[in-house]
DNA sequence: ATTTCTGCAAAAATTTTGCACCTTG
DNA sequence: CAAGGTGCAAAATTTTTGCAGAAAT
């Protein structure tokens, strides 16, 4: 007989969410600001549109025509780690990010993509369910809605 | 006067979800059954870690051990495109595959990454305030609660 | 002076694609 | 046999990293 019990998927993430933001809990990094940095925030801030570091980049491009995408990309990680931005994974695979610091939902374009806030409050009855139902307690609960934009709802029709 | 007025930020989503699932509406295509697709949504259907590409790849090289990753992503695509399976974005960036057809919701570990699938309904009231607030039709919505799941929280204290 | 940051370029990681051959219906 | 699928390898994309010089404190 040569029944073999089905494979094992093997679940490694291959980064653990924040876990590379550890710091030496005795010797706390100390942080330069620089220019890249502040504009990037304040490029993050001015917008709703969750732009991805390559979109970051572009924009800043005019301001530091010597940037680098290596260093958007470091500077978005330092922001991710402080708290100070969020990161937002897309339905394309690419990454976002989020320079609005409310606590907010997000309505997703099917067919453009586009990423909208939404100021919707979510019942905290919810998140008491879950602690009582499955003993697991959240700090953050992220809402996603997704249907299309009145935009790409209008061409369609 | 040299002040120039902010630079734009472009947004161009490299792959507006599911764009390319559009199929020629006259001639519809064809679909062959083949094993290692069958054994795929098997795989996929029968865990609830919501594996990545590579993760499958790996749990089925054992069966089809000339499996190449072109052949998994080629067919989650098309399992994607049909409806029979979702695309989870996760926070790591890398793309998580989800066979549970049922609408469900999730708990994601800042600590491991892990998800796991949640039972919970959410009040349609939301989608409706949606509705009335923002004019914004949703078809589907997704929840993710994060925080430490058990046995990372057990670990931490 | 020391640590941090930047630009650049190379590397890593993930996902997509072209092509020749094999499979399915 | 015609359309679709596979494996393989190369390419495309996105993100990370090493390093030497520049900037910040």
């Amino acid at each position: 007989m040569r029944r073999v019990s089905s494979p094992r998927i093997p679940h490694a993430d291959p980064s653990a969410q924040r876990a590379e933001c550890a710091e030496p809990a005795d010797r706390p990094r100390r942080r330069n600001r620089t220019v890249q940095r502040e504009r990037l925030l304040e490029m993050l801030r001015s917008t709703d549109t969750h732009p991805t570091a390559a979109d970051l980049f572009e924009g800043l491009r005019g301001e530091f025509p010597r940037l680098s995408l290596g260093t958007v990309y470091r500077n978005l990680e330092v922001l991710v780690c402080e708290g100070t931005v969020e990161q937002v994974p897309s339905q394309s695979g690419v990454m976002r990010y989020d320079g609005n610091p409310q606590p907010h939902h997000h309505f997703v374009c099917d067919a453009c993509g586009d990423i909208r806030d939404l100021d919707i409050q979510l019942p905290s009855a919810l998140t008491t369910r879950l602690q009582r139902r499955y003993k697991l307690r959240a700090d953050r609960v992220r809402v996603d809605f997704f249907g299309l934009c009145e935009t790409c709802s209008d061409r369609d029709s």
